[in-house]
DNA sequence: TTGTACGCGTTATCAA
DNA sequence: TTGATAACGCGTACAA
C-alpha cells in the first residue's frame, strides 16, 4: 500500500522478522542480542538503506548529539574577524570524527537571553562559547545547567567554575613587546583591547610587565575594541599626545592594520620611524604593508580542543578545567 | 508533581488556561486566534520561559529547519584551505537571520554514500554541496530528492539541473593571465587544477584563451590538485622541460605558494626572472614572498548567496539556477 | 475560534 | 535474549 517513503525502524523490523525493540538494540549496538538477530537486522538495514530519524531518536532518548558553538557578536564583527572562521574549522574538524552535529549560533548581545533559553531548553548536549571578542557574563550561568566550554578565559566576578581553552595572553604579549625592546625601541606604546575581555586585560598586562621591567614609561596606553577603526582612532590619540613614540604593540592585527593607515597619513615609516607588533597571525597581519611581526595563536587547534573537552565532559569524564595552548612569534618586517 | 523541568507546551497551556492546540497556534503564529488568547499565551510563555522542543517539532511537522553544508574533502584538505572557512562564515551569517540551523558535514569520498543517505533520510530540509575542490558526481542524484545548491558549477555528464553559485572562472583566469602578458611576459605557463572539477577546467580554459589570443605557446601546462605540494611538483616538471618560461598562472594560491619554494630553490627571482599570478586572495597569496598578484573571489558572499538561494528553493520560490558573482584582481608585486 | 485525538519514529521499561 | 507498550513533545485534521 502506498509508497515506501523513507524506511523506518518498523519496516526494518518486518523485513528482518523481529520486533522494533531488537532493531533498535542493534542500531545502538547493545551487547545483548544474538548474532543471528544482528545478522538479520543488518541485512535488512542494508537492503532497505535505513537511516535512523534523528528527531525521533532525540525526542525519545533525550540526547541531541549536537553541540552549539555560540559566537556572541553581531554579524558585522563575525564577518570581519578571521579568527572565528578558523576556530569553527577546528571545531568542525574534531566533530567530523564523532556522531555529533554542530549548530552555529551568531548571537548579538541583544538576544543573549533568547540564545540562553534555547540552549537550556535541551536542544543541545553542550555549548562552546567563543568569548574571544566579547563580554560573556550572561553565559556564565549557563554552565550550571549544561556542559559548557569557553574559548578564552571568561571574566567572572567570583571564581570561575567553567572550563576554558586559551593561550597565555600575558606571556605572549610580554614576549612580543620584548621583541620590540630587543630591536632598540624605547618609547613603546600599546593599543590595548577592551577591559571587559580577558584577552584585552591580559595583553595589556603583558605589555606593561615588559615595559616596566625595562624601566620604561608605562603610561602610553590607548584602548580599542579590536576592530580596525578603533585601532586607527587609538593610534591617532597616541600621536596627539605629542610625546615621542618609537614602538607600538597593538592587541589585535585588525587594530594594527587600522593604526598603520594613521601612521602612513602622519608620514611615519614602519619600521623606520617606529616598530609595530601585534597579536593574531591572520590575513590582516600577513597582508599589511609592511607585513607585521606578530603573535600567532593556534586557532584551529583551539577549536579542536574546545570540542574535544566539551565532548568528554558530556560523556561524564573528568577533564582539567583549563587548557592552555602555546603561541609563537612570527617575525616579519614591521618590528 | 515533582520538579517542573523544562517547560512544555502542555504547561504553557495550563498556565494560560487554554488547550495545547491554541498554544501551538500562537507559537507558530497562526492568524486565526483571538487577541485575548494570544495575549494569555504569550504571557504564559514569558512567565515560564518556554522554548519549543526542536526535536518534537521536527518529528511532528516533518520539517527540520536545518540545512547541511557538505564539504566533500578529507579533514586534512579542509584544514589547509582557507576558502572553506570563509564560505562557512558566509553561510552561517545568512542563516543567523533565519530560523535555520546549520549542520556541517566533512565527508571524504569514502563515505559519500553514507552522507547521501543521511541527507535523504529527511534529517535536513536541504543541502549545500561545496564542490570547489572535489569531484561531486555522487551528489548530483541528491538533487532529485531534496533541494540542493552547489558551490561551484558541478561537472555533470548530461545537462545539469542543480542550482549553483559560482564565479566566472574562465573570464577571471583569462584576465589575470592577460595581466601577466601586459607586463611583457611571453612564455607563460600554467599550473592547472584537476580536470574533474569545474574550477580546474575553467581556469585552464581562461589561461589558454588569453595565451592563444596573444599568439603564444599553449603547451606549457602541468596539473596539480590545488595543494601546495602538488603546485611544487608541477613547477618542478615545468622547469624540467628545459624550455624558457617567464610567467606562470597557478590555478590556486596554495599551488602558487608551493611553486614559489621550487622557484626559490632553482635560484629564480619573482618577479625579476618570472612573473607569478594566481587565484584566491587568501593567506597564502597575501603572505607569500613576494606577495602574489591574484584573483580575489568573494567567498563570504558565495556562502551567503548559496544559503539564500537554498532557503528560497525550500520555500518553494522560483529562483534562477545560476548565480554568478564577480571577481576582482588584487595587484601585489609578483607579476 | 477552539479543543479532541491521533500520529510522527524512536528509545525505555517491564514482562515474558 | 526478546517483545509489547508506554512515553518523548509537538502539529494538525477534524469536530465542535
Amino acid at each position: 500500500m502506498g509508497l515506501p517513503g523513507q524506511p523506518t525502524l518498523e519496516m526494518v523490523a518486518t523485513e528482518a522478522g523481529v520486533s522494533r525493540s531488537t532493531v533498535s538494540r542493534v542500531v545502538n549496538d547493545s551487547p545483548q542480542v544474538t548474532p543471528e538477530a544482528v545478522a538479520a537486522v543488518t541485512a535488512a538495514i542494508d537492503k532497505l538503506g535505513y537511516v535512523p530519524n534523528r528527531a525521533a531518536r532525540i525526542l525519545a532518548s533525550r540526547r541531541t548529539f549536537s553541540i552549539a558553538l555560540v559566537i556572541p557578536e553581531n554579524t558585522a564583527k563575525f564577518f570581519a574577524d578571521p579568527y572565528f572562521a578558523t576556530v569553527i574549522q577546528g571545531v568542525a574538524m574534531h566533530l567530523s570524527s564523532t556522531e555529533y552535529t554542530l549548530s552555529l549560533l551568531i548571537a548579538p548581545e541583544l538576544d543573549a537571553e533568547k540564545t540562553r533559553r534555547y540552549l537550556q531548553a535541551g536542544n543541545v548536549d553542550g555549548a562552546i562559547i567563543l568569548s574571544h571578542h566579547s563580554d560573556d557574563r550572561s553565559y556564565l550561568l549557563l554552565a550550571h545547567s549544561i556542559p559548557v566550554v569557553f574559548g578564552g578565559r571568561p571574566v567572572s566576578p567570583e571564581g570561575t567554575v567553567a572550563s576554558y581553552v586559551d593561550v597565555d595572553n600575558v606571556e605572549a604579549a610580554r614576549a612580543i613587546t620584548e621583541h620590540l625592546l630587543a630591536h632598540g625601541r624605547r618609547k613603546v606604546a600599546t593599543i590595548a583591547g577592551p577591559l571587559n575581555m580577558s584577552a584585552g586585560i591580559d595583553r595589556l598586562l603583558g605589555w606593561r610587565e615588559a615595559v616596566s621591567d625595562a624601566g620604561l614609561d608605562t603610561s602610553l596606553v590607548e584602548h580599542g575594541d579590536f576592530t580596525p577603526a578603533s585601532g586607527a582612532a587609538a593610534m591617532r590619540r597616541l600621536l596627539d599626545r605629542g610625546v615621542p613614540i618609537d614602538g607600538v604593540f597593538a592587541a589585535s592585527a585588525q587594530m594594527a592594520s587600522g593604526a598603520l593607515t594613521v601612521l602612513r597619513e602622519a608620514g611615519l615609516n614602519v619600521p623606520g620611524d617606529l616598530g609595530l607588533v601585534t597579536f593574531d597571525d591572520d590575513y590582516f597581519a600577513a597582508s599589511a604593508v609592511p607585513p607585521l611581526t606578530t603573535v600567532a595563536q593556534p586557532s584551529v587547534e583551539v577549536g579542536m580542543r574546545m570540542a574535544s573537552v566539551l565532548l568528554r565532559i558530556i560523556d561524564g569524564e573528568q577533564v582539567p578545567a583549563i587548557t592552555m595552548l602555546p603561541t609563537t612569534i612570527v617575525e616579519r618586517t614591521s618590528a
